[in-house]
DNA sequence: CTTATTAATGTTATATTATTACACAATGTT
DNA sequence: AACATTGTGTAATAATATAACATTAATAAG
């Protein structure tokens, strides 16, 4: 069972926006959404995303400075990440596929490096988009 | 044989210089260092860091914003980038790996998606870091 | 060669993203 | 209680990136 972190007040409500738009929102639209809950500056955002990015709650889309709910709870405490991002409207849905991330995770040991996490992102055209 | 680009005046001192230090660094680091070039404003730094990635002369770590050489001919014009970024020393290797890109290739097949590229980003400790 | 088109440049201003610094409060541990 | 750790509030500022506009250079037709 994996530890369940408490959540301050800041996080809590940073994280139950970032989870009701669900979809990809930037630092500074958090704060303008969330100002009415109390939360006044850019700071308070950053350190409510930087500790939800490190218990997994979040990820950053790091291709798009842009903050995602996390939809799969075994991608490992954010340790290992994948998304494919639509070119066009911009659409991210996080990939969860037990292979990938095993071979990804061997091709870590084999090279002999200690690496503890890794994050994916492929680019291209959605299927809405790719028929247009 | 792939398409040789002519490059641009900025477009040439600003690949120098990448090419030069040999390591991931920043636009405005770029900027600082070409002024004796001629080059006088962010702008003209990053129009020729686009082309240059867009070309696949340099390649862009998006979870540091900065832009390295390319190393690696074959990585089809930087449509398919994997790097090792070590989260101690911050040294970054571009990795070329056949097996890994055709693994990521047929995965992005299989999934039936039109991508057209992906970027794929390890996190840990390098061998030196490693040790310590 | 002349015209049209595209690509690149120069410059200023501004937008967007993220961090530093400092004082203080809440929470958890011994 | 004493201490350490984590979170908060606030202001200022740093770092990264783009918009807008005028101009020039390079390419491609006709
Ligand atoms: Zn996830
Ligand atoms: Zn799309
Ligand atoms: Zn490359
Ligand atoms: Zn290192």
């Amino acid at each position: 069972m994996l530890k369940q972190e408490t959540l301050s007040k800041n996080q809590q409500i940073v994280l139950d926006y970032i989870e009701k738009v669900n979809e990809p929102i930037k630092a500074y639209s958090i704060l303008h959404n969330v100002q009415k809950k109390g939360i006044k500056a850019p700071l308070q955002v950053y350190r409510a995303l930087d500790k939800l990015v490190e218990i997994g709650k979040i990820h950053k889309i790091e291709s798009r400075n842009a903050f995602v709910a996390c939809k799969n709870s075994s991608c490992q405490l954010s340790k290992a990440t994948a998304f494919s991002i639509c070119e066009s409207c911009e659409e991210v849905s996080e990939i969860s596929d037990n292979k990938l991330s095993k071979y990804l995770k061997s091709f870590q040991d084999k090279a002999g490096m200690k690496f503890k996490k890794y994050n994916l992102e492929f680019f291209g055209l959605c299927k809405k988009c790719s028929i247009k």
